[in-house]
DNA sequence: CAGTGAGCGAGCTTCCGCTTGACTT
């Protein structure tokens, strides 16, 4: 047969039956999962003629990937008898400018080639006809194997007895790709239907209740299975964020001296029950009835903690990690991570320095393992566990790729910080860091609990201790703030301490946080909603549709997105749940199992969907004329109120006089701080809504202020100038004054630092 | 650094999931 002949010409003799060997004793999804025997029987005799024809003029095997990084390294692995080309994903789909699916008719898709992508198919086509053999080595899961069969169907129609074979591999190793292109096997038809039935279910909701939106608030919306649940999620958080009542608490602290340490313990008990401070009044009788009480150590307590390093990273963690560390947005830490896959310049040559970025797995290949596992030894021998560690991935994961590691160990941060840029480098590390620390022994923190006895009350102390700081010595740039440790000198029971002072604190209980873009992705994923492929365009496509606002890294929706949610929760709950993708994904394994027919599956769906949508059509009452916002801005050409609304380049005020007063401006967001001006900061952007936002005074050019900070509405109290987001590694997300001169700071949290001291005679340190 | 919203009623908008450019800073 046509493809052994040209297999086994690929690789040594002896190598080849090695690995033949070992695939028979480990049985990897690389291998074949199907067996061969399916692949059409009336193309072997053809094949077997064209290699006999030609057999001499040394035809190559085209190899088709879906990513060009990933072609360049296989064609390296595999040799001159190989040509890697790469899809550059689908490369067929249906029209964007219809349903495209004909609901009449066992709901047939109507595929058309990518507007962009005739010319890589073009290419393809010309290779696959110079080739004796077309290995199809899209990524091994639901969306691959339908890249496959769509590649092979398009090629097929142009080429006459053309040869494929499916091949998959799940790392890119020269073992696994040599292994994997040994023993190729046919395309899997239950895969490509399940993919199929995914893509017309999405089409069909997405495509249906879109023009909903339309008719009833506002041109140009949508709504989908996935980014309408996201907005859901986003909306009953701001309801719990607004129906929070905060209620007032007290700690109590008591700072002791003892030789040349100051420390502190933490009100614990009072009377025998949990101390339980509601007011101030209570703090100070509290206070009041232990004041001239001695401080006895009543009981010391040492126990010993071990942390354990986290798994590597895929795309969610990564993103999570990124966000919280870095203060990066999903799409920048996407484009960053793009770049040091697709090669970094090191030197005069271009390396690729991590793996695939879009993953949701944390396995490691054996080879990844040997070479990290080596260079622990070299570099931390004493940290080197005796066996690798084996994370488990998600089970609900498609596990195509392997984590997100870097490509060369020996390439630490520091070795290659002068070739990246500062991003890079911080992405690169925290890459790195996890990585490595993830095969290295947990840390062991000692813990020490001491308990002071004073009158009836009983302050605890805690300190703990690094004993052995494990995978933490190569965490740097992942390095915690909580890491630090606290010194407290030895204690014994009985001892009396020296009381400085007792601290009373006035908080407030907090709320549930807002989604961020690191929480957001962290809920989809756990909900198995959206692929790592997608989770940073989610969270833009709400951002762009004016569904959710950014603010201080936080998701807020909008007026429109509450409207838009209310419409969808009312009408369609089912389709706007958690559950509705869990649901489909059910559907879709019985389609991978061969267990159902998917025609049927989206029929049952489907008729009862479109006859809701289409009697809402008629029915729900319009919200078009009542999108304004009402402000407490007046106009000053006419004295109207003015009405916040939403635009083509997104938020403006506009008269309600409209359209007899046109008088229209930008939202203000904070006064502007120059002396002598009277401007207002408003957001711009370079042209036509392109480039980065910026904040600028409204009477440029008279007034040329300008900041790329976001204004919050708050200013400062040292100096009257507008605050704004920053973001640092210190303190991650929080209020800065905008004035350079003013060092005014705020940490985010505002309800400490803000609330007003009561029970003034006790000293508040700061 | 300018524009945005209504209506004349044409023709358009939209999904999720795979992938990079070709554009700009």
């Amino acid at each position: 047969m046509a493809t052994d002949n040209s297999s086994s010409s690929t690789t040594s003799k002896t190598s080849a039956s090695k690995m033949t060997a070992a695939a028979a004793t480990t049985p990897k999804k690389a291998a074949a999962k199907k067996p061969a025997s399916k692949m059409p029987a009336a193309k072997k005799p053809a094949a077997k003629k064209t290699a006999a024809k030609k057999s001499k003029s040394a035809k190559k095997t085209l190899v088709i990937v879906e990513s060009p990084a990933k072609a360049k390294t296989i064609e390296k692995y595999l040799g001159t008898r190989f040509t890697v080309l790469a899809s550059m994903g689908h490369l067929i789909d249906l029209p964007k400018s219809r349903l495209g699916v004909d609901v009449e008719h066992d709901f047939a898709p109507e595929y058309l080639t990518i507007r962009g992508k005739a010319k890589l198919l073009k290419d393809l086509q010309k290779e696959a006809k110079k080739a004796e053999l077309v290995l199809l080595a899209s990524d091994n899961d639901r969306e691959g194997e339908a890249i496959a069969y769509h590649i092979r169907n398009a090629l097929s129609q142009k080429i006459e007895n053309l040869q494929t074979r499916r091949i998959v591999f799940n790392e890119i190793t020269p073992q696994a790709i040599r292994e994997a292109v040994q023993h190729p096997g046919v395309l899997d038809e239950d895969k490509v239907n399940a993919q199929k039935a995914r893509r017309v279910l999405d089409r069909v909701v997405g495509y249906s209740l879109s023009p909903l939106l339309w008719k009833k608030v506002k041109n140009g919306l949508s709504a989908g299975r996935v980014q309408s649940v996201a907005l859901r999620i986003i909306c009953e958080r701001e309801k719990e964020v607004e129906s929070f009542i905060p209620e007032e608490y007290w700690t109590l602290a008591a700072d002791f001296k003892k030789g040349r340490y100051t420390f502190s313990g933490e009100l614990v008990s009072w009377q025998g029950s949990k101390a339980v401070m509601k007011n101030g009044a209570e703090v100070n009788h509290i206070i009041e009835a232990i004041q001239d009480k001695p401080c006895l150590v009543s009981d010391v307590r040492e126990s010993e903690k071990s942390n354990k390093p986290k798994a590597p990273f895929t795309t969610s963690t990564l993103q999570q990690t990124a966000a919280n560390r870095l203060g990066f947005t999903s799409k920048k830490t996407m484009q960053l991570a793009q770049q040091l896959y697709e090669g970094i310049n090191i030197g005069t040559t271009r390396i690729g320095l991590i793996t695939y970025m879009r993953t949701d797995s944390v396995r490691i290949s054996d080879l990844a393992l040997q070479e990290v596992r080596k260079w622990i030894g070299e570099n931390h021998p004493a940290e080197l566990p005796t066996q690798a560690t084996h994370y488990a991935t998600d089970k609900k994961a498609e596990d195509a790729h392997e984590a997100i590691r870097p490509t060369m160990i020996p390439y630490t941060p520091d070795s290659i910080a002068q070739y990246l840029n500062k991003d890079q480098l911080r992405l690169y590390s925290i890459i790195w860091e996890r990585f490595v620390a993830s095969q290295m022994i947990p840390s062991r923190i000692r813990v020490n609990s001491v308990d002071v006895a004073a009158g009836e009350a009983l302050f605890r102390i805690s300190s703990s201790r690094i004993v052995e700081k494990g995978f933490q010595k190569v965490i740097k740039q992942l390095a915690s703030k909580e890491d630090k440790e606290v010194s407290v000198p030895e204690l014994q029971v009985g001892e009396e301490l020296k009381l400085q002072a007792y601290r009373p604190e006035q908080h407030f209980t907090q709320g549930p946080a807002r989604f961020t873009d690191a929480s957001i992705i962290k809920m989809l994923e756990e909900k198995g909603i959206g692929r790592p492929s997608t989770y940073a365009p989610i969270i833009s496509v709400l951002l762009e549709r004016y569904y959710v606002t950014r603010e201080n890294k936080q998701l807020v929706p909008t007026t429109l997105g509450r409207i838009i949610n209310d419409i969808l929760v009312s009408s369609f709950p089912d389709v706007v749940d958690t559950g509705f993708t869990a649901g489909m994904e059910t559907m879709l394994d019985e389609v991978e199992e061969s267990k159902r027919d998917w025609v049927h599956i989206i029929k049952d769906f489907y008729d009862p969907f479109k006859q809701k949508v289409d009697s809402l059509m008629d029915t729900l009452e319009s919200v078009r004329g009542s999108l304004d916002e009402p402000t407490d801005k007046v106009c000053e050409k006419c004295g109207k109120p003015m009405v916040k609304k939403l635009g083509r380049f997104g938020f403006f005020l506009a008269c309600s006089g409209f359209p007899e007063c046109r008088n229209t401006k930008s939202v203000p967001l904070a006064r502007c701080p120059r002396p002598d001006c009277d401007g207002e900061i408003v957001a711009r952007r370079k042209s036509k809504g392109k480039g980065r936002e910026f904040y600028g005074c409204s009477r440029y050019p008279d007034c040329d202020f300008v900041t790329y900070y976001k204004p919050i509405n708050t200013y400062c109290p040292k100096c009257g100038w507008f605050l704004v987001e920053r973001f640092d590694k210190k303190q991650g997300s929080h209020k800065a004054c905008i004035n350079p001169d003013c060092d005014y700071l705020h940490t985010s949290d505002a309800h400490d630092q803000d609330a007003p001291v009561q029970g003034a005679e006790h000293v508040r340190k700061d």
